[in-house]
RNA sequence: GCGGAAAUAGCUCAGCUGGUAGAGCAUCAGUUUCCCAAACUGAAGGCCGCGGGUUCGAAUCCCGUUUUCCGCUCCA
């Protein structure tokens, strides 16, 4: 615990990497940059995060459904939003100052200077040359615009630009066999659009009324100028969101609602509550109206890991607008017809996926008087663990594996398990420590005579003796998805 | 995208001023012990990130490139 904090994380990067859970895409081409693969740990733990948050919202939420929208959606969807206009801008790095600037705010500012300067003619001709340019998508004529009217950094001073760059953050194909500008699709940058846009067919077809809440989990694309710190922010990656309608002049309590609510989804993995806290946002989303984050502290810092936002009627009126179709929802309590409010709550996976790996692994010192030992685990909520339990023959002979192996294939149905015989039985224990299982159980040679076993506790490293039969009740009660959904 | 650093076995790293790759752990096969790792025997594993250059000869020097990390920047 007393390391240094980058070191941590290296550490937990390796292991993440030593132990099957996340590995560089493409590794064998020399990786693709900001982008992951899970490994076979790794996607195990993913998927318990997945159902326990499936859990929690939607089959304990009588009023909140899930649905599973597609990636690809009506380029129209992305003007509605907003993301096509605000993330096309044409962007140029000055090589002194190192500062980013929006070309065409530069050439503004230069056109407003000119008519300080009384310089008419010269504005309105930039101006018209500029538009131009803009127009046409020419990047090259915009810097050709900012060195031949002598822009120059207001910071440095300097000339020395780079070329002009678009910067969409949203990736782009062709859908169809004709590469023509009607057949652009965008890979969705936020799964939030596939729940506005099916909002009325999922209201309709599951009798939904007001409040009630459209939950999703699936990937999204983001083409990050810079994507860095492992998986923190990665260009592809997981959203598990969830998009909440209610009445307007509602929307307060339901947002306090929800920010209390999923505080404690994260507190309910037993994880110190120190660890978490609430970051209002100062400078606001086009949509929202207020916005708070759940923040976790890493190693490198606390980072966002949940938003719960404050939408408005924003998306809905949008789609309304775009579409010609009416997104209204008739309140039969106050008789009224509405466009609802929305209150988002929106989780990276893979943040929450690396929050959990962090927040588990830990470097045990183990050292007595007479030997040095440590140990390496993952205190994974039994409930996330990859593996609920390993299984051992005490030795390889004596019909110890056979036996073993009858406990293991009863069991195996409900439960992932692993089976080992190779090496002492104390670095089996090791190695399932490392991967985060909570539980190892041992057949040796009182079991033959007694059918009893024992059962090692990950944490502790503690044993008891229970009778094989039990086993199923035993682990199904510890890896119980009650131990964190009914707090 | 800019600046800095790095890249050698699955992981952590060594490899001096250029002379055809090494350790520990991990892995695999076997032996021994049997309830908490590093015991014994053996094995496998590396285009020294990739490409080019200098040289009789490059992991080592130079250039480019890719990837990663740290700052800045970006994150609707």
């Amino acid at each position: 615990m007393s390391k240094p904090t980058d070191e941590l994380f290296k550490n937990v990067i390796s292991h993440a990497k030593e132990y099957g859970f996340v590995f560089p895409s493409s590794e064998i081409y020399d990786g693709l940059s900001a982008v992951y693969d899970y490994g076979q740990n790794g996607t195990e733990l993913k998927n318990n995060i997945k159902t326990y948050w499936w859990k929690a919202m939607v089959q304990l939420n009588e009023n909140i459904v899930g649905i599973d929208s597609a990636i690809f959606m009506h380029p129209k969807i992305w003007k509605a939003s907003g993301h096509v206009d605000g993330f096309s801008d044409p962007m140029i790095d000055n090589k002194d100052s190192k500062k980013r600037y929006r070309a065409d705010q530069l050439l503004e500012d230069k056109i407003d200077r000119y008519d300080k300067d009384g310089q008419t003619d010269k504005a309105e001709q930039l101006q018209i040359e500029m538009d131009k340019a803009l127009k046409n998508d020419d990047l090259l004529r915009l810097k050709e615009l900012i060195i031949a009217h002598e822009i120059a950094d207001p910071i440095s001073g300097t000339r020395n630009w780079t070329d002009v760059r678009q910067f969409n953050l949203m990736f782009s194909t062709q859908m169809g066999a004709v590469a023509d500008d009607a057949d652009l699709v965008y890979l969705r940058p936020e799964t939030a659009q596939g729940i506005f846009v099916n909002y009325l067919n999922v209201q309709k077809s599951g009798r939904m009324k007001i409040p009630f809440g459209i939950a999703q989990i699936g990937k999204a694309f983001r083409n990050e100028v810079i994507a860095r710190q492992f998986i923190i922010r990665m260009r592809e990656f997981e959203q598990m969101e969830m998009q909440f309608f209610v009445r307007p002049g509602t929307q307060k309590e339901w947002f306090e609602h929800w920010k209390t609510e999923r505080l404690k989804w994260h507190l309910a993995l037993g994880t110190g509550p120190e660890k978490y806290r609430y970051h209002e946002h100062t400078k606001l989303a086009h949509y929202a109206e207020s916005a708070f984050d759940i923040e976790y502290e890493f190693p490198f810092g606390f980072k966002e890991v949940e938003g719960i936002h404050s939408r408005t009627d924003f998306d809905l009126s949008q789609h309304q607008k775009f579409s010609g179709k009416k997104l209204q929802y008739f309140d039969p309590e106050i008789n009224q017809n509405y466009v609802p409010y929305v209150i988002e709550t929106s989780i990276g996976l893979d943040r929450m996926f690396l929050l959990t790996l962090i927040n588990a692994y830990q470097e045990e010192d183990l050292s007595t008087d007479e030997k040095q030992d440590s140990r390496v685990l993952l205190r994974l909520h039994p409930c996330l663990a990859p593996v609920k339990a390993a299984i051992f023959p005490l030795t390889k002979k004596d019909g110890l594996p056979e036996k073993a192996r009858q406990i293991m294939d009863k069991l195996k149905i409900d439960f992932n398990l692993q089976y080992e015989e190779k090496d002492a039985i104390g670095k089996r224990y090791r190695r399932q420590d490392a991967i985060g299982t909570p539980f190892c159980i041992t057949v040796d040679h009182q079991t033959l005579e007694d059918n009893t076993v024992t059962i090692r506790y990950r944490d502790t490293m503690q044993q008891e003796r229970v009778p094989a039969d039990q086993l199923e009740k035993i682990i199904g009660d510890l890896v119980s998805w009650k131990n964190v959904l009914s707090i």
